[in-house]
DNA sequence: ATGTCTTTGTGAACGCGTGCACAAAGATTG
DNA sequence: CAATCTTTGTGCACGCGTTCACAAAGACAT
């Protein structure tokens, strides 16, 4: 998973647990594909399997909208659709500014995932003044200096950093002061944001690391005993009092 | 957060908790840039704000790893890089495939912070044949008929996906039949997978979803009363053999 | 050497999320 | 209408993750 709620808690809204939130977009998905194929009803298994988890878990995330089943028989596909749509707000119209139009920046405007979620891409910003006016996905970028009467005149409550990391607080706190509150960050750091601000963030860097992590797992049980040699099973650091020579030690020590 | 797990469940590796590795590149990120600032130590509180967790979890994390602290002073910022660092697996270097280089593939492969953390793109991969040659990020990019063996010789066990969500499966059974165990999908598709292989997903328009469900109740909070009108409190669906009139209920109804 | 002060490391309690397993609901068949 | 079969909805138990709160450890001053 490349994706990690940052501040707030869990906040359990309405009763409705913040994992299951979190895997309605992944049922609506599904159901999509199956409303596409005309498909009238589904089972809480076999949906479960096309969103790929547990049908059990998935029946107990639908009895928190509502008994929307039939027993013996399934869920509406349609209505379904309808009802987790309307749970996510996706009924209505939500305008989203991108800042930072960098190779990320681009490949997110042109990313289709958004327009047919209910997701509009108002307007793209970058700070560099070369690329204001040149058209990316059929939008012209704006400047920096126009983010504010940008976020006003369109009713943006959603944004999208994808700066580099040095100016995204800066971005950030610009876009909260002007009304956004709710940010979906890309850029590789920490964003500090008041309270009743959301901010969730995506890092490529991070999702890699925790896959080598377990790539290094699976390469270390093939052969545990080179490592029993190379590293002693309790490494202690030792006393900052006590520099004696370490084998177990790194060549980069503290001081 | 834009990520989640799929598949394995949480392999509690050495002991150490999945959430605790999701979170060391995040400490690991803090740490790198305290010791560019040659900091010589940081307390749990400093690095715990810094890296936006709670300091007792931060605390509680890296007893998983050792006992690397001093009490009264805090921890050894280059010291601890490196634990961390050998914990995840970043010592070495990590060869890694991208296929499907369109805008995001391409974003990808600019992307700094793979290089700086032990991750090295080994090949860009796509199935159009006019990409073939054309470098991106100032590598060539190569045809999927060379997928097998492009992953055999560089001795590949991370592939990354980012092509459209239909080429999505088959291009991962074919990593997968090539030898890599680990996959990062960008694609909007459940993978299915053997076991063994860890895939973690990144889906732009699902973070944006969740995004939009919190927007949407921040919003309703305001203004309730209207959403007493719009929908009542309990709505309910109405019986498949029961069809009166139902305010309601969408325009899309089951049939 | 003794005492004070800072900060770690962790035991314990709590809450959330997951999965099992089954009763209830309804469709379907005879 | 009764019996059977399918599938939902959920009570319950378990385990993981988080947080509190504090004892132990060590630095530092006197």
């Amino acid at each position: 998973m490349a994706t990690g709620r940052t501040h707030r808690p869990a906040t359990r809204s309405r009763g409705i647990p913040e994992a299951t939130v979190a895997r309605l977009p992944l049922y609506l998905r599904a159901l999509t594909a199956l409303s596409e194929r005309s498909v009238p009803t589904v089972s809480s298994e076999e949906l479960a399997a096309a969103a790929g988890v547990n049908s059990a878990k998935l029946r107990k995330d639908f009895s928190y909208l509502g008994s929307y089943g039939t027993r013996g028989v399934g869920y509406d596909v349609e209505y379904l659709v309808y009802q987790i749509s309307r749970e996510l707000g996706l009924t209505q119209d939500w305008p989203v500014v991108i800042v930072g139009i960098g190779n990320l920046g681009a490949a997110l405007a042109n990313y289709g995932g958004f327009a047919s979620r209910g997701f509009r891409v108002a307007a793209l910003i970058d700070a560099d003044p070369a690329m204001a006016g040149k058209p990316v996905a059929g939008i012209p970028v704006q400047h920096t200096d126009e983010l504010e009467s940008i976020i006003t005149d369109n009713g943006v409550s959603i944004g999208v950093i994808a700066t580099p990391a040095g100016a995204a607080q800066q971005v950030c706190d610009r876009l909260v002061a002007a009304g956004v509150t709710s940010i979906l960050n890309f850029a590789p750091t920490v964003l500090t944001v008041p309270d009743g601000v959301d901010v969730r963030k995506v890092d490529l860097s991070i999702e890699l690391q925790i896959l080598a992590f377990h790539e290094q797992r699976k390469a270390g049980e093939e052969a545990t005993a080179e490592r029993a040699v190379a590293a002693p099973a309790a490494p202690r650091k030792q006393s900052a009092t006590d520099q004696g020579p370490d084998g177990d030690v790194p060549a980069v020590m503290p001081a």
